[in-house]
DNA sequence: CGGGGCCTTGATGCTGTTCAAATAGAGTGG
DNA sequence: CCACTCTATTTGAACAGCATCAAGGCCCCG
């Protein structure tokens, strides 16, 4: 059975998500800011993100952060390859979730859930390896130009609005916010983007920001 | 089926593997240096390394290049997220491998094919996950001294052999060959570990190690 | 109006890189 | 087995990029 958290009130009912395995799935609330999951405790719930940015960390003994990546709308979080999770989940905004446990209808690869674990497992893995070429070798220039470029993929439209601080971007990118923010305003300043105010921007040459983004 | 590209012999006969889905696999030997696949080639076969030492490599347009992982034996390679590979892979060592075509029988989680790639997909998560913490928030002197711990915990045995050289550990770690040079010195210099000659060290204090590997 | 986050900007310093050269090691042919 | 060559590794010195430290500005909210 799915046990509730402290954190995350439970909306009742139950919701179909498109039929991918979320069919007897659980929705949960959560408040920005809130913790979905944490660090090191039983990793057993996969979550579908159907409203609101989630983004996943984790913490160093010394308070030293990385953030393993952001979600959006329609993504799958909560996919850990241990027994306990490596990473902590807390919500960026306002957050529903549909949670499933995933070790619900076991027999391997039978269900609709293990597909969609499956799925989701590859998805993650694509995600960490492009994390990783990131983090491994490029410069910081270049790593706040790919994650504009990445923000800006995935939220279709003209202006992008960015659910994370400085700080979560310094700790997605291994920067600091001073570094960060120097970036953004260079980019800026090179006309390769333009922010409305500190949290919204939008490409304006995409050829420049693919250009500095360099891999 | 099976093709066998250019380079790699095709050593015949069909031999099992632990029965993990292993079973139909066509062996192959590369001598090192040789490559194995390549960078945006097609991802259709798995591979699972019977002898010998693989390093993944993802090579930029300007030739930074980042090593994505090591394999030894036993180690399951070529897993791959999307239709192309992102990564080659290339022998250090000579090496024996066993080849299956990851479609072979491709109905969804049937097969034990497919139940061995889906561990070996996650496997493939876990560690680009450690990778990713690892190039994201480590300074140079925890990198080595991780790099060490996990290599000596690869090999079981007091005397460690490093299969690759010192430009792979620096493009595995993020840093410069010089850098991992002086970082071992100092690692040795501190008493943690002892080189024997520059491909062979042993683990001389375990805890110094783990301490300096912080995290 | 005042307080507290968060973000930006500037000055300075350190870690790791770059450039350069010496040394060691591996492979080759005599 | 030795001499020679070529490559890998180590070491040193100067430099650069990013971090750190320190203000200052902006915005939200009481």
């Amino acid at each position: 059975m799915i046990s509730i958290g402290m954190p995350g009130s439970l909306a009742g009912g139950v919701a179909a998500v498109r039929g991918d395995g979320w069919d007897g799935a659980l929705r949960m609330d959560f408040a920005a800011g809130e913790e979905v999951y944490g660090q090191d405790e039983a990793a057993d719930l996969i979550y579908c993100l159907t409203k609101g940015s989630i983004r996943t960390s984790h913490l160093l003994a010394d308070g030293r952060r990385q953030i393993g990546e952001f979600y959006f709308e329609g993504d799958v979080f909560g996919v850990e390859t241990g027994p306990k999770n490596r990473f902590s989940a807390e919500a960026l905004t306002p957050c529903e979730v549909m949670v499933v446990n995933r070790s619900g209808s076991s027999a391997f690869g039978a269900g609709r859930v293990e597909k969609m674990l499956w799925a989701a497992t590859a998805t993650e893995l694509a995600r960490a390896q492009t994390h990783m070429l990131l983090l491994g070798r490029a410069t910081a220039c270049e790593r706040v130009a790919r994650f504009l470029l990445d923000m800006a993929d995935r939220f279709r439209g003209d202006l992008v609005a960015l659910p994370m601080g400085r700080q979560d971007m310094a700790d997605y990118l291994g920067l600091t916010i001073e570094t960060v923010s120097r970036m953004l305003g260079r980019l800026q300043a090179d006309g390769a983007v333009e922010f409305a105010d500190c949290r919204h921007f939008r490409v304006r040459q995409r050829s420049s920001l693919t250009r500095l983004a360099a891999a």
